[in-house]
DNA sequence: CAGTGCCGTTCGTCAACACGAACGAGTGTA
DNA sequence: TACACTCGTTCGTGTTGACGAACGGCACTG
């Protein structure tokens, strides 16, 4: 929906209405009772043939437990997947900020995971990113004051927070021993 | 699309429709003849009273040149904190297991992420998700035995591990108090 | 003041989406 | 074998979305 904006998404539909409804392993008949649709509207829509209203694939996805956005987006190319481990760390300049990559992104996935750890000290001053990009954190341990720089919050252990990542934005530690898994999400 | 799965996104849409129109500064008509629509038709899905079609907001879409989603999907808050023990739960139907999404898979990224707390008792055991899935787990605090059944390893607080989501596997907490990310990576 | 042009809304008509019933196929059971 | 059950599909019907025409309102022009 962000590249191919021109061809209509009814076959990518049908695709993904068939795929995430043999993931939950439910019969075609169980998903349109929950979805409270007519099992014979299900079954065109799967079928490829058909222009299902908007309220109607809202249903389907709730009864599926996916987000709505992933019934219309069709499905990326299959991607390798970049096994973690092998990611370098990322040193700062400040000694006592350290990343590490644990999975890199792979192409048309764009959400990078890193666990970070910090001590406290001079708060970490991170450059805006790309437009669009967001950042998820979710301290594992310590406290953490971070956000944009005009709207910081502070998070403790299990405490999980996501902001804009392409305006100025900061990290400092507050207790020692701070650590927390960040992902990055592109565009 | 990411959080209020339940409420039908109709008036939502309309609210979109009107701001991205009045974003581009462009008429109603000259929006419905771009997007080869009737304008009667959106006069109707701005005023609220309506249920589009797939295909027919997916042309608005790109007459507005916004993606598909963002006529669905609200704007949310920019910062976003889920305390604690906080957020949407899923529970397991064993009771010392818990799950709470954080942040659902936006278009075009296939990586869900997850907060699971466990407690020790019988190993948790998941079904294969669709083929080519990744789980990535970062553990918060406690101990867990998890992977796929044929290969169990055993991380503590701060450790990693990432196995195929498309066999079947299992989790189990060594000490209570066991929480971990979780991020689910879809093809 | 008519005349022109575009705005957004309302109304009647037609096509199509969603529905429910019935169907054939497959499975387990008495 | 007959029965009961669920599976997914197909068919006929009615409700509704999408359409085009006409409307009132507003700004500009001759």
């Amino acid at each position: 929906m962000t590249d191919d904006q021109t061809s209509a998404p009814l076959g990518a539909i049908a695709e993904s209405l068939r795929r995430e409804r043999t993931r939950t392993g439910l019969s075609l008949s169980e998903v349109a009772k929950r979805a409270g649709i007519a099992k014979s509207t299900l079954s065109q829509l799967e079928s490829g043939s058909g222009n299902p209203s908007i309220e109607t694939l809202w249903a389907l996805g709730v009864a599926l437990g996916v987000p709505f956005s992933r019934l219309v987006d069709p499905p990326r190319p299959r991607v390798r997947v970049v096994r973690a481990g092998e990611g370098p760390a990322i040193t700062s300049e400040q000694a006592h900020f350290i990343g590490t990559l644990l999975a890199s992104c792979p192409p048309h996935a764009r959400r990078d995971i890193y666990v970070i750890s910090m001590e406290p000290g001079a708060p970490r001053k991170a450059d805006p990113h790309i437009p669009g990009s967001v950042e998820h954190l979710l301290v594992g341990a310590g406290r953490l004051r971070t956000g944009p720089a005009d709207d910081v919050v502070e998070i403790g252990a299990g405490d999980y927070t996501t902001f804009p990542g392409d305006v100025p934005h900061v990290y400092e530690a507050l207790e020692p021993g701070t650590w927390a898994v960040m992902v990055m999400e592109h565009v």
